[in-house]
RNA sequence: AGUCCGAUGGUGUAACGGUAGCACAGGAAAUUUUGGUUUUCCUUGUCCAGGUUCGAAUCCUGGUCGGACUACCA
């Protein structure tokens, strides 16, 4: 039996040099590893490279590992190291046992560097920061040696003995690469490789005083783990001939290939460590996992799910070149899976009264409503009706536009799950603002039917006065109102472009099965948007609700032209 | 300025020498107890100039434009 053909997969680069070294035998089994540094809190950037590494260990039935890239103490912190392993596993990224720390290879890392300075391969400089750096040349000019760069292995072993005791200040001394200080590539100019940092690591405690480089210790680290195909970002790409130098000078049994995709920018956002650290720091958000924020706990108390994070990563691909990615491609995909997922509830943001001349005065009607009517297998709850109601103020004009289907005098439109009801007239105050809306409803109508089939073009929401409850709703915009970030003058400012209206609270009116949810929960406010639980602020009984993302709104597209 | 990398509709991508396809965004319609969803249709593209070839988005040459790099950060 043979299955339908399909089209083929298609396949993005890095998947097509898995697919070669898979087939000329270099590689069994392939392991990848996200290897974030813990000074800041993952963002949607960070879940790119998650959902690529994670994705392919799994497409390719290898191994994934999470590894901390802890080799910097005076940036790194313990909250750090949890928010991130909390983050990869709410995206359901896999590492299983292969948890590591590059901190813990500080033993090896330091033993292959004695192992480099047997080899005449590194030596240690006394070079001021200054120095070095009027020594390094430049793009056209080549850097000048290092007058240490030709000691012996036995002077350059005791100085490094004494550098790793603490006998020297930090900026004192350094162990540096001994490769080329004419070479076109400033990477493998004479790089240090360790540096002296008399500084408490989180990991690691008091031991060391001595750190190792990123370009040394990374592809270290990934030789040790046995990791096949080291992904990371465009602008390592130069780092990479340094890269191969430590894998092969030292000679790793494993050897590990560095390839380099494109990181993720997103229109209206910024997506760099140091800018969101400065946000939070400034306080111009309320912390890392403040909604509006990029961060991937931020988007989790937005509403956003695991799910519609990894399709956006899928859809978005994977290419060597930089580009902008439309955030609307974000917000499509939760909207997509909400609508799928998320149950429905009526809830006023705006509110207005709406009174039922005709409906007996005090009495209660408790109406049947479905849950998801993409859904039926979500089932139905009960919603109390009244004589006065509470709508949505932009639901009555009292002179409607062209092809208005809400209410305005004389117009009948359908309360939903409710009855079909026909506008008389509103009340106004003083000022001439709308303060009421009168209705008389059809009895025959229950439920949002009628008998002799008439249609009706408007159906809206609502909730019934006295059953409903107060609570508090907080509309998100986007953080900021320019376009591409990345494309500011040099003067210019990205504070400048916040969007000083990303955050409005308002207080809604919504209806009784409201109250009850549990934080964290997804559902929809029908024909508004989709809304979740406040997983900080929301108390018993005491919900606060965050948007999501609004529902599409063809509606006020038109109006507009 | 040098080296490296890249260039496909408005945006993100696919096509690996043989019909430029998909998604988003935008537009039109149908359906609809959400102006949501769903369905159908439409608009819009291979950076430029040469070359190789029966045939080029794809290969070659030259240009143009964009990005990265000048940390004892990662």
């Amino acid at each position: 039996m043979s299955t339908e053909p399909t089209a083929p997969q298609p396949r993005h680069f890095i998947q097509q040099i898995i697919d070669a070294d898979l087939a000329s035998g270099k590689h069994k089994k392939i392991i990848t590893r996200f290897p974030p540094e813990p000074n800041g809190y993952l963002h949607i950037g960070h879940a790119k490279s998650i959902c690529l590494n994670s994705g392919l260990a799994t497409e390719f039935n290898g191994q994934f590992n999470l590894r901390m890239d802890d080799t910097n103490p005076t940036k790194e912190e313990i909250e750090y190291v949890d928010s991130i392993k909390e983050d990869v596993r709410w995206l359901s990224a896999e590492w299983n046992e292969h948890y590591y720390q590059a901190s813990d290879y500080f033993d090896r890392m330091h033993a292959d560097a004695i192992k480099l300075i047997k080899m005449g391969k590194a030596f240690v400089c006394y070079l001021s920061l200054e120095e070095m750096r009027l020594q390094k040349g430049d793009f056209t000019t080549p850097g000048k040696d290092s007058p240490t760069r030709n000691t012996s292995v036995e002077e350059n072993l005791a100085a490094f003995e004494k550098m790793t005791r603490g006998e020297f200040d930090e900026g004192k001394a350094v162990l540096r690469a001994k490769i080329d200080m004419a070479a076109t590539n400033e990477y493998m100019r004479d790089p240090v490789i360790y540096r002296i940092r008399k500084v408490e690591h989180h990991n690691t405690g008091n031991k060391w005083c001595v750190y190792p480089m990123y370009d040394y210790a990374h592809p270290l680290e990934d030789a040790y783990e046995g990791i096949t195909h080291s992904i990371c970002t465009l602008e390592f790409e130069k780092h990479r001939p340094f890269y191969d130098w430590v894998v092969n000078t030292v000679n790793t049994p494993s050897k590990p290939q560095q390839i380099e995709f494109a990181r993720l920018n997103i229109t209206y956002t910024v997506l760099s460590k140091r800018k969101l650290l400065e946000l939070v720091q400034e306080n111009r958000v309320n912390g890392w996992d403040d909604p509006r924020m990029p961060t991937i706990s931020g988007l989790r108390r937005r509403g956003y799910t695991p799910a519609s994070i990894r399709k956006f990563c899928e859809t978005i691909g994977i290419t060597k070149h930089n580009s902008l990615t439309d955030v609307a491609l974000l917000e499509h995909a939760v909207r997509d899976d909400l609508n799928k997922t998320s149950p429905r509830f009526m809830a006023v943001l705006d509110p207005i009264k709406l009174i039922i001349d005709n409906y007996p005065e005090g009495e209660v009607e408790i109406l049947e409503a479905q849950n998801n009517p993409e859904d039926p297998a979500a089932g139905s709850r009960t919603v109390p009706f009244s004589k006065t109601l509470l709508i949505e103020r932009d639901d009555f004009i009292e002179v409607a536009p062209k092809k208005y289907f809400r209410l305005t005098p004389g117009q009948e439109v359908r309360l939903r799950w409710g009855y079909y009801v026909k506008c008389t007239h509103c009340v106004k105050d003083a000022a001439g603002n709308v303060t009421a809306v009168h209705c008389t409803y059809d009895p025959a109508t229950k439920g949002g039917d009628s008998p002799d089939g008439r249609k009706i073009k408007g159906t809206i929401h609502w909730v019934s006065e006295a059953q409903a409850s107060d609570v508090e709703v907080r509309l998100y915009d986007r953080l900021f109102t320019h376009e591409n970030l990345n494309d500011l003058g040099d003067d210019e400012d990205w504070r400048t472009h916040l969007n000083p209206e990303s955050l409005k609270v308002i207080r809604g009116k919504v209806e009784p099965a409201l109250l009850t949810l549990k934080p964290g929960t997804r559902v929809q406010f029908e024909r508004t948007g989709y809304f979740c639980v406040d997983i900080k602020d929301s108390q018993p009984s005491r919900p606060v609700f965050n948007r999501t993302v609004s529902l599409k709104d063809s509606w006020a597209k038109q109006i507009v032209k």
